[in-house]
DNA sequence: CGCCAGGTGGGAT
DNA sequence: ATCCCACATGGC
């Protein structure tokens, strides 16, 4: 039963890591790069303003296939030049834009992105954290995917929406429960249907994803050392 | 040096 | 529908 190895699986992924305290977000008190804990602990980091879900919007585009080390350099320069909303991304020119969140690699159509979502968040007045735009509106944001359109329901506007990302895949893959060619909506609908509608395990369910496939199970897995090994068919063929 | 990183849109088949 | 590619930096 797909329900049993899911409750499985996510107990023991956070056993053995712990909370990840996603969404990962600038840590104001320390002012110096970013901390996955320690912001609004307790409260897995939702944010409390629109400024925050703001960040975490900005955070979502700028890390499609892009490593979050190089995306945190680019909020923090956005933070610095107050581009912390949709008006003064707006103000920002195209250029300068593009210089700002150049780290995080495709800086050209992430300029583009980023005054694509802003334009859509004034234009529909999504401007608070208490009106969540639809996940069709956001699909229909140039530059807004399944993945970053689920990113951005659950972590800046609590909306109970599974993020799959290529890792949730592979793992799901090596673990035997998934084929490798199943699509996107398929493989939510998969959680949708098997774990609790609860938003601290949307959360942590996906974060613990990510951080699996970066300690053991990356594109070149470490299975010797994997506690996961047990109830995993990847490497035993 | 090569490969990878919390994808997406567009164009050809 | 499905495959293929451009997009681009920084870490290891």
């Amino acid at each position: 039963m797909v329900k049993t190895v899911f409750n499985v699986l996510y107990r023991r992924l956070l056993q053995y890591y712990g909370p990840q305290g996603w969404w990962p977000i600038r840590n104001k008190s320390k002012n110096k790069g970013f901390d996955s804990g320690g912001y609004h602990k307790g409260d897995y980091s939702y944010p409390r303003t629109f400024k925050e879900a703001f960040e975490i919007i900005l955070g979502a585009i700028l890390t499609q296939n892009t490593s979050w080390r190089n995306v945190c350099r680019s909020v923090s320069n956005l933070n610095k030049e107050n581009l912390l909303s949709p008006e003064s991304v707006l103000s920002c020119c195209k250029e300068t834009l593009s210089q700002i969140i150049r780290s995080s690699g495709y800086y050209n159509q992430k300029a583009i992105k980023l005054r694509e979502i802003s334009k859509f968040l004034i234009d529909k007045n999504y401007l608070s954290i208490t009106k969540p735009p639809t996940r069709e509106e956001l699909l229909s944001v140039w530059g807004i995917g399944d993945e970053t359109a689920d990113s951005i329901l659950l972590y800046a506007f609590k909306k109970h929406f599974f993020v799959i990302d290529t890792y949730t895949k592979r793992i799901l893959f090596r673990l035997g429960i998934l084929k490798e060619d199943k699509k996107y909506q398929e493989i939510q609908k998969l959680f949708h249907k098997n774990i609790n509608q609860d938003l601290a395990i949307y959360n942590e369910f996906h974060a613990l994803f990510v951080r699996h496939s970066k300690e053991y199970c990356m594109k070149k897995p470490y299975c010797s050392d994997c506690f996961l090994k047990d109830m995993c068919i990847y490497g035993k063929l």
